[in-house]
DNA sequence: GCGAATTTGTACGTATGTATC
DNA sequence: AGATACATACGTACAAATTCG
């Protein structure tokens, strides 16, 4: 696994802060969010794995999970199981 | 803890059938959703404790927690933390 | 007012099942 | 057949707020 420059790999993720009150699930939510509205994640388009997210963030499968689930909850994709998440189209 | 009967003490919860696909969390939800529907639990009356409910079905608290989730999803329960879930009032 | 118990919230880890690729 | 990916279910631990003696 490597980080954001594609090359680096131990350097822990910056994107999450544990020293943040903020619930780690939420702050994922966050990031995957901004990541949907700047298109960088296009619509239709899947999203990373749960387990490419557990790597990515440094958390447990569940944290990952439940980071998508508030994203599924507000409609931003749609999870189809043994498939993966997908950005809602517009 | 007791059984629904009040007093046998170590006959395993009947309402949840592990040889069903049906998965655990839906049917323990299911076993709740009939409780409120027939005032057993009456509106603004608070729901047993995830601890509670854990005994009584004999399950893990996640899975105790995610049953009272699909109810307050369906709108029949408000959880407010330390405090409890209490059926919703009419 | 204080401390203990209770209760929900979060987070971790592990295992298994099932469908898809 | 094997790897991947989500769903379910178990267990543990700690935090924070409320309740109660």
């Amino acid at each position: 696994m490597t980080g954001p420059c594609g090359t680096c790999h131990t350097l822990p993720s910056v994107t999450v802060d544990r020293f943040d009150p903020t619930p780690i699930y939420l702050q994922i939510a966050g990031v995957l969010r901004e990541r949907i509205q700047s298109g960088q994640y296009a619509p239709g388009q899947v999203l990373p794995s749960e387990q490419q997210l557990q790597q990515e963030f440094e958390v447990a499968r569940a944290t990952a999970r439940r980071a998508v689930e508030v994203l599924r909850d507000e409609g931003l994709v749609v999870t189809m199981p043994q498939r993966g998440s997908y950005v809602t189209p517009k």
